[in-house]
RNA sequence: GCCGCGUUGGUCAAGGGGUUAAGACGCCUCCCUUUCACGGAGGAAUCACGGGUUCGAAUCCCGUACGUGGUACCA
């Protein structure tokens, strides 16, 4: 039995999108499982199309879901290098292997020549002609060409692509750990490039290369792939490593309101689809992520997880730990899932519910630093975590996302620089004003400062004034929270202390 | 066009020959609450369609429709 090992391989030219961290955590969670080793490979084949930084984003979105990689560029083990531009020679040689062997060959049909076919064998049958079995027969290549006329091409250094060879008339197929048995007809499949003109291979020579170098056991990508999976099954064979052929799933799409889902889709319906910000270099456009939206990686993860998996059980909420315990392959959905933003904001504020105050499992800092951190960068800086502990624990109820928490929570440590007054101001009299200054009075008179005193005196008082508690709970609701919004006003009042009490209500009164 | 994959309420989904077809999000109603939430109790809403097979089909088979992906010297 060998040892589970899998693999990831971010796409370096659009960071990590929703699927990307999902396909990561599956491949996560899978290895975790089995006891295996989890691999970041870097795809950066094509170098004019690299984006800069991103390399170092996906590996910072990753830590920040709690996944580190067992092996990667940044923790290298023994199978390295894990850069495709660092594993160029490796490829090529693989490449001279498969031409030598006839199930390769070489092609140095230029771009033109390329669109030239394409618009000569198009017809409205087939709008787009494959460089397939048929086709190849009328290209420049070296199926076609005399073995001289190919090495001079060659010695002339005349650019030149590798391609597979795909047979004419098999039916390839394979078993797939979430769709079954799929099947493929050869003779519809392409003959792929394998090594690009610049020496560099594509993803499919490189994966097969690197899955097996790497000793990779099972294969878990997007569903995007499977069309091409005959060709990589293809080479494994090819390459005479059929007996270390991997397992194989292709995980269903993620999808946004109106098809597969994409960065337009988060910018127009307003949510997230990057875990954290990302700055396009080119473009220098923010895209904004997940954590900065004000998500909490446990429920970042719970929500991607159980978007397209389920454990057969009602369960929804699952930490990490007991992901890696009851996921199964067998048990992803085979559709794609629509992403559904509410739903996700319902598993954040289920976090925020049940996350621990001091630290997290992980051992990382907990709710409390993260509620102390949002509140500063609002303004707002805490000396007392005491006290900030009793309010994130009387209003994280309310709290959907981090940043509710400057509206549900600064008010007890920061006077409120606006009142809603229009609330109150319709019906505010000489007799509310009364009221509030006796209270304020009586409030000044209250010994040991307690809910239970702060109530008792307001109560007494609207009693002996004949007044009606609700009409005087409002104003002064307002007077120290700023609006229609929080927890018991006594609560409050208890909370913020005497002195802050009194003068929040006396500099109320002068705005009414 | 061709090829692959898919299709259970608006969304995520359980169920894989006999179920009153779970549960969750969202929505609605009520209760609780002298604010807003939380919480609690209810409600509306689903097996894409057409054929088979079968005593019996959401479930198995075929077809159709629709969706989605691929059809690049992108991944």
């Amino acid at each position: 039995m060998r040892k589970v090992r899998v693999r990831f391989a971010p796409s370096p030219t659009g960071g990590l999108h929703l699927g990307g961290v999902r396909t990561a955590l599956y491949n996560y969670l899978f290895a975790k499982k089995h006891g295996g080793d989890f691999i970041i490979r870097s795809e950066d084949t094509d170098q004019s199309r690299f984006v800069t930084g991103a390399e170092e984003y996906i590996f910072e979105c990753l830590k920040w879901c709690g996944i580190e990689p067992d092996e990667s560029i940044q923790h290298p083990g023994n199978y390295g290098p894990y850069r495709q531009s660092e594993r160029k020679d490796i490829y090529r040689n693989y490449a001279d292997q498969l031409v030598k062997d006839g199930n390769a060959y070489y092609a140095f049909d230029t771009k033109e020549e390329l669109e030239k076919m394409r618009e000569d064998f198009k017809t409205t049958e087939n709008p787009s002609p494959q460089y397939d079995y048929s086709i190849r027969k009328k290209m420049r290549n070296s199926l076609n060409l005399s073995a001289n006329e190919t090495k001079e091409l060659l010695d002339k250094t005349t650019p030149y692509v590798i391609r597979v060879k795909m047979p004419e008339n098999e039916v390839i197929h394979f078993t797939d750990m979430i769709r079954g048995d799929i099947s493929f007809e050869t003779g519809l499949v392409d003959d792929k490039v394998l090594l690009k003109a610049d020496g560099m291979p594509t993803y499919h020579l490189a994966v097969v290369v690197d899955d097996f170098l790497m000793k990779i056991t099972h294969i878990f990508r997007g569903e995007e792939w499977l069309p091409s999976a005959p060709v990589h099954l293809l080479l494994w064979k090819y390459l005479g490593w059929e007996n270390a052929m991997p397992e194989w799933a292709h995980l269903p799409l993620i999808m946004g309101p109106n098809g597969k889902l994409s960065k337009r889709d988060g910018a127009k319906y307003g949510f997230p689809v990057f875990a954290m910000n990302w700055t396009d270099p080119k473009t220098n456009e923010l895209t904004e992520g997940f954590k900065e939206k004000g998500f909490l990686p446990e429920a970042f993860i719970n929500l991607l997880a159980v978007l397209g998996w389920n454990d057969g059980t009602a369960q929804e909420i699952y930490n990490m730990e007991e992901l890696i315990e009851k996921f199964s392959m067998a048990r992803v959905h085979a559709a794609g899932a629509k992403f559904d933003y509410e739903k996700a904001k319902w598993f954040n504020h289920e976090w925020i519910k049940r996350l621990n105050i001091e630290s997290l499992p992980s051992g990382q800092a907990g709710l409390r630093f993260q509620v102390k951190d949002i509140l500063l960068t609002a303004g707002i800086a805490i000396t007392d975590n005491s006290l900030l502990d009793k309010v994130i624990e009387l209003v994280k109820d309310r709290c959907i996302l981090l940043p509710d928490f400057v509206q549900h929570a600064g008010f007890f440590f920061k006077t409120p620089e606006t009142l809603d007054t229009d609330a109150v101001k319709p019906k505010w009299n000489d007799d509310k004003l009364k009221f509030f200054q006796e209270y304020c009075q009586l409030l000044n008179g209250i010994v040991t400062w307690e809910l239970v005193e702060i109530e008792h005196v307001f109560k007494t008082l609207v009693a002996e004034k004949n007044s009606k508690p609700g009409e005087l709970l409002l104003p002064l609701r307002i007077m120290l929270v700023g609006g229609k919004f929080g927890p018991a006003v006594f609560q409050i009042a208890e909370l913020i202390g005497k002195a802050e009490t009194i003068k929040r209500i006396e500099n109320a009164m002068k705005q009414f």
